[in-house]
DNA sequence: CACGGCAAAAGCATTC
DNA sequence: GAATGCTTTTGCCGTG
């Protein structure tokens, strides 16, 4: 903003020590964006080999829960279903 | 399914309980939705007046960020002010 | 902003006109905020006589999709669970 | 779990195109994960050189808001005029 | 007008 | 308990 000595503005040594913290930051943030792209390059290749994205969504969720809670889940939705008669 | 006498799919208390928190939930996401149908509503009327429904939900959804990026955009420069030692 | 005749800013008969339309559609929209709060009540209600609340979103979901459709998806499943050695 | 000798939990031809597909996409969620992890780390350098992690993260996010809201207010305030027949 | 893609909202879990 | 990030859902739109 301008160059003076006063140090009550963010060009002094203080600003410098934060934009870097903040421009770190930042990078880091498009490399992330950048790598949730390809990850839609690879739903959208398998898509168009014929899978379904929303079905492989779910297996990759589910492999990435535990088994037991996995279980556990199942086993009070399917409670609930019987106390509704759903089933 | 059962053979109870009350009418009703549920299989007892718990069931009862079960199914009127999903009722009460479900009627006012019917409400909500007749809400939404009226949104519609007003814009397909708006569109009939002239207006482009498109640029209608822009100018609302700026209304909508304006008062909180406003307070933000405050608070962030006493913020700053603050990190750099300058109050 | 003004009031002059020049239909050049939004107090003329048009820009009155775009405000009304633009205030009938954010009414319903604060309506439609304040059922969502409601809806989020009656999770917190079911959560506090016990029920799992992840559960309870999940059999709404449920009771939602059409039958065959939810088949459907379950074999799709299924088979791509058994492709990949997961039963 | 089968008996084929590829050392693979997959069926067949399809199962180790799906497989692809998953270790792909799962690959780039852990690299994305890591990339969180460093910008975690910065965060906490930055905290231990004596700033805020509150006030850097406002800060990223108003820098990351600031383009996209100047380039939305430049178009909405054509697209309003042009609703308003003021073009 | 149905359907799929895309953008925005909401729920949920986690972290600080 | 506030806030961040991720996932899922929802709503909108263009195309066939």
């Amino acid at each position: 903003m301008n160059d003076d000595m006063t140090g009550h503005n963010s060009n002094g040594i203080i600003g410098d020590e934060l934009r870097q913290f903040i421009e770190r930051f930042e990078t880091l943030a498009a490399e992330r964006h950048e790598i949730l792209l390809q990850q839609r390059e690879v739903m959208a290749e398998a898509k168009g080999r014929g899978f379904d994205q929303r079905i492989l969504r779910k297996i990759v969720a589910l492999r990435k829960r535990k088994p037991d809670e996995l279980a556990e889940e199942e086993a009070i939705l399917d409670l609930y279903k019987a106390a509704l008669g759903m089933m």
